[in-house]
DNA sequence: TCTGGGGTCCTAGGACCC
DNA sequence: TCTGGGGTCCTAGGACCC
């Protein structure tokens, strides 16, 4: 009986991504500590946006502040963040998935995607994904196999780097069973303490946990959602339908605190003007604001109104200064930020249920 | 370890309406 | 008149991901 082809879901994640895209562009630094973050001065407010493997072993890590990590890793090559650079890679990365036969590409991100494809050896087309994206690109990547979204994405990071793992139904409890919940795509740090207040510790005792205690501890959406995410269960379809922004941000940290409201405003004015530009480009008005006010240290307080659509830019400066004007004009402001949301057409806003790893 | 930037989605509580 | 019940919208905050 030979096997009959059937539907997969692979998730392709590139290795080390914006390092590896540096060295790419700068090949003497292969094989030495490479840290990409802020704009590559480690004395700034910035953090790590992506260590090389090299500058791992320092142990030196996305997230970290940048000064730590220059402490950490003295003879790390520091390199600012080139985001158009990266865009730019990206692209032929899901050029070369999606010239792929057969394939229907969910892009998640710049450097991950959802392959769908029918097929009856998905470990010989992740392996055909892989060499097609190193020869477009230059960029080696992981893959992983699964038999639904969930299952796919987790098992990348066993597969990691340069590999393929299949993570299905049959395999799923024993490889996850005993790991802590916060290895699943979805809980963090803060949702694992609460899962640990009702002594659920692994994804095995989530997987088995009493729907009445998660739809009591996170509600009737996400308890059950949770419920199923621990066992790996979710949907199986890729969905390959063009990406559509909710909104735009933007925020600036400060490398000296504002303290005078003169700053303040004309910081304000700089940042409408950036968002207002990138809603421009999509050519939608906007329907309503979030004002971000980080005060010194670090205290976070958010600020919105919603608005009639409107792309006149004066009228939204006038309601972010409005914004503004509910903040704390005595405490020295390190952070601002401004989003601004977008109407959605109608077929893209309804009868999802939760959430990030498909619905 | 003094803690970025760009996103998404969920929930709670109050206002307001019928 | 000691106190409805549902629905929807808005605002603020929280959690998570890359």
């Amino acid at each position: 009986m030979e096997a009959s082809a059937e539907p997969w879901v692979l998730h392709v994640d590139l290795d080390q991504f914006i390092a590896a895209v540096e060295v790419l562009r700068h090949p003497e630094l292969a094989g030495r500590p490479v840290i990409v973050g802020g704009r590559g001065d480690p004395t700034e407010r910035a953090v790590v946006s992506t260590a090389s493997y090299e500058a791992r072993e320092f142990g030196v890590g996305s997230g970290m502040p940048l000064r730590i990590a220059a402490r950490k890793a003295p003879d790390a090559v520091i390199l600012p963040v080139d985001a158009d650079a990266y865009t730019a890679a990206s692209a032929r990365v899901m050029a070369a998935l999606r010239e792929h036969p057969g394939t229907v590409v969910q892009v998640l991100g710049w450097d991950e995607a959802f392959v769908g494809a029918t097929t009856d050896d998905p470990e010989a087309l992740a392996r055909a994904l892989q060499a097609a994206v190193l020869e477009r690109t230059g960029l080696h990547c992981s893959v992983g196999i699964g038999d639904t979204l969930v299952r796919a994405k987790v098992a990348t990071g066993f597969g990691k780097p340069r590999g393929v793992f299949r993570l299905t139904a049959a395999n799923w409890m024993p490889v996850m069973g005993d790991r802590p919940t916060t290895a699943l795509w979805g809980v963090g740090t803060k949702v694992a303490r609460r899962l640990s207040s009702h002594a659920i510790e692994t994804v095995r005792d989530l997987a088995g946990a009493d729907p009445g205690v998660l739809a009591g501890e996170f509600g009737p959406r996400m308890g059950p959602w949770y419920g199923r995410l621990g066992r790996g269960e979710g949907t199986r379809i890729v969905d390959d339908t063009p990406w559509v922004a909710r909104g735009h941000s933007r925020e600036t940290t400060y490398q000296q605190d504002l303290a005078d409201p003169a700053e303040v405003e004309s910081a304000l004015r700089e940042l409408t003007a950036r968002v207002l530009d990138d809603v421009a480009a999509e050519g939608r008005p906007v329907v309503g604001l979030t004002l971000k006010v980080r005060y010194v240290p670090f205290t976070t307080k958010t600020f919105s109104h919603r608005l009639a659509a409107t792309t006149d830019r004066d009228l939204v400066l006038r309601e972010v200064l409005a914004l503004a004007a509910k903040r704390d004009p005595e405490r020295a402001v390190r952070l601002l930020g401004l989003r601004a949301e977008m109407p959605m057409p109608d077929d893209a806003r309804e009868g999802r249920t939760p959430t990030r790893s498909g619905w």
